[in-house]
DNA sequence: TTAATACCCTACTAGTTTGGTAGGATATTA
DNA sequence: TAATATCCTACCAAACTAGTAGGGTATTAA
């Protein structure tokens, strides 16, 4: 399961998207309308914007927005950003990669079962994109 | 991720199929093969006999074993038993299914893609047994 | 029938992670 | 230089994870 914070990286993300080429968002705004504790809001965008997905302007007319046109970022970067590893197990993760403590990779019928899972999983969520989550999905600038 | 409870799990399974056909095996025996803390294993293990994974019996000669064959028993179930819903989002789950507080299931991109990955999951997972999981992978009575 | 065996069951605990909150520092704009 | 709004560090409570403890119960065999 997606954790709680990871949920609401991908309302707030909505969000920016459906605004997306209208000027920068304040984390206020994206709070209150998404219903999105501020503070913790404001741990998540930051994270999202040291990641490269999204950029920033402070003072008067800031906020936060996009950073490349939405097509452009795969669900699965976000995911592993917010959520942290896609695979369900170490060693048949591609970011996250570690050594099984017990067990031969080239004869473990579970990992054979677990990387199939990965790459049914990142074939999806590495080719769909933040332009996938707005909400008027026929008409992105 | 699966939990280190799920992993455990499994490897216990992997033994049992192993020795399947080959009467009760002892909870120690599997604990010291498959480096395991003995009580925690325990503790596993009757789960999944009360989920009707596996059985047991009391007393000497006893021990658990698997209680059809191993060919009948889907990866899922088990991951459903030992680690929680397969589903990224509880909106998509089968088993664990909850609604989301601030998202209409009909227009949302964000449940569009996670039942997507649900599907390619659960293609996998349900038809992969623990038949899968033996070290010798052809040779099951 | 009794001793040994081996699973069954409840409860507890330390450590980590999750889901936040608090309060001020810093940069930008007008 | 005052107002705005992000940036940053630190903290905290609750929940979950990964076990441990200790005895209860059923079965078998001598």
């Amino acid at each position: 399961m997606l954790s709680n914070k990871a949920q609401y990286a991908f309302r707030a993300l909505t969000y920016l998207v459906d605004k997306y080429n209208q000027g920068p968002v304040l984390i206020s705004d994206i709070a209150e309308k998404k219903k999105i504790p501020l503070k913790f809001l404001e741990n998540i965008l930051l994270e999202l914007k040291k990641a490269g997905i999204l950029d920033s302007k402070k003072g008067k007319g800031g906020g936060y927005y996009i950073r490349e046109h939405p097509s452009k970022t795969s669900v699965a970067a976000v995911v592993r950003i917010v959520n942290g590893p896609i695979s369900l197990l170490p060693c048949v993760s591609l970011y996250f990669y570690k050594r099984c403590d017990n067990c031969d990779e080239g004869n473990c019928g579970l990992h054979d079962v677990m990387a199939s899972v990965r790459d049914a999983t990142l074939n999806i969520l590495e080719h769909r994109t933040l332009e996938d989550l707005a909400s008027g999905r026929e008409t992105l600038g």
